[in-house]
DNA sequence: ATTACTAATAAACGAGTAT
DNA sequence: TATACTCGTTTATTAGTAA
């Protein structure tokens, strides 16, 4: 990739192709980038090529996407950015307190995890999860920690049961200390689990359908 | 500026070019971006002629620094990374608490600058400051604030005093709510105040000498 | 050792235009 | 309307080398 794909790219995700497909034609990102509608239209046929953007070229107009490789590419040049300025980036996300089916107890009740969450973490977990579902327009921002350094617990076997590799974060919710739990196989799902030393429905008084801020230093 | 200029400037940046005029030839800077000595010379002659990199050119090869412009380029480049992945950005100050000299209560005083404190920041500030030594280290944070959008409060007239504009930006010490407070026209110094609804020093039990992070936002 | 000029080469760009 | 091909023009790149 050369620096100029690199503005393409970011002027794409600056258009919203990050969450998803956008309409936009190879003259109008050429305008918005100051250059012909050829060089725009080489420069995403390129971009196809190296696997970094995706395209739904239909009858009247194309739209465009990032891939995967597209998406750590951009946060790649964010955390640069970051060192250079020596800044540090906080992801918040949105999540609705829904409840979850137990699943997130049981899994806390399996030693081995919870020995490791007291340790790497460096608190000693409440016996739940706090379950948040996360709106439509929340989802891309796990991709965005799935590409950040994450403190993992590793899986084991129990019986005929395999447990897998959990990946956590750190993270607060108003003030109270949490981790954001996610087994490293899940798949796109739209709820995310939080442990914490703290029984955080409790202390912040929350219901189903009350929407919380996750802080997450990345 | 042309998008091969940026990664320039980046690399420099990465290389220590923000804080301090870093040692390297244009050899080096070549290879640490995948191109010629000659190519690297010429960009760092046409960024020097945009105004973006100053040089220190002795007798044994060149030192490069950023200028203010350099700097706010890749700030603005950071900015849009924020967008596109939608992050926020903190910025972490570290600093000494020292005494002032009385002149933060002095202005603190002013009911006019209260006023708009009271108004703007949402809290009553306790009056007086908390002042913050900073380590040369930590200086050129203060250029990446001048570059964040910042609370204005305005100066005026007493008598035949007259106060200038201010700059505040909202703040946290631990899990305090606080801001710093800048002057417009304030030149290089190293020594920034602190306002809070609370009494810092007190509340936090901070002594002369003592190192706080101060949490900015921006 | 450097940096940077010159000149030849390589690559990007965009006007015209096909699809 | 679009996107993208061809091809002449412009621009970047680098080897050679001067300073």
């Amino acid at each position: 990739m050369k620096s100029y794909h690199l503005e393409v790219l970011k002027q794409i995700g600056l258009q919203g192709g990050i969450h998803d497909f956008v309409s936009i034609s190879t003259k109008e990102l050429g305008a918005l980038l100051g250059m012909s509608q050829q060089s725009a239209s080489n420069r995403v046929l390129e971009l196809t090529k190296l696997g970094m953007v995706e395209r739904d070229i239909g009858g009247r107009g194309q739209k465009i996407k990032l891939t995967e490789t597209g998406v750590s590419t951009l946060q790649k040049e964010y955390s640069d950015y970051q060192r250079i300025l020596d800044l540090k980036g906080v992801l918040v996300i949105e999540g609705i307190v829904t409840s979850g089916l137990g699943e997130g107890q049981y899994y806390m009740q399996q030693n081995s995890y919870y020995k490791q969450f007291e340790k790497k973490l460096n608190f000693r977990p409440f016996m739940g999860t706090l379950n948040l579902k996360l709106n439509s327009g929340e989802l891309h921002k796990l991709e965005v920690l799935k590409n950040s350094d994450a403190i993992v617990v590793e899986g084991f076997k129990s019986g005929d049961r395999t447990f897998g590799d959990v990946r956590s974060y750190p993270a607060s919710i108003k003030t109270l200390e949490c981790a954001v739990v996610i087994p490293i196989r899940s798949h796109h799902m739209d709820v995310i689990e939080v442990i914490s030393p703290h029984h955080l429905r409790k202390k912040l008084g929350l219901e189903n359908g009350d929407t919380v801020e996750l802080r997450i230093p990345i």
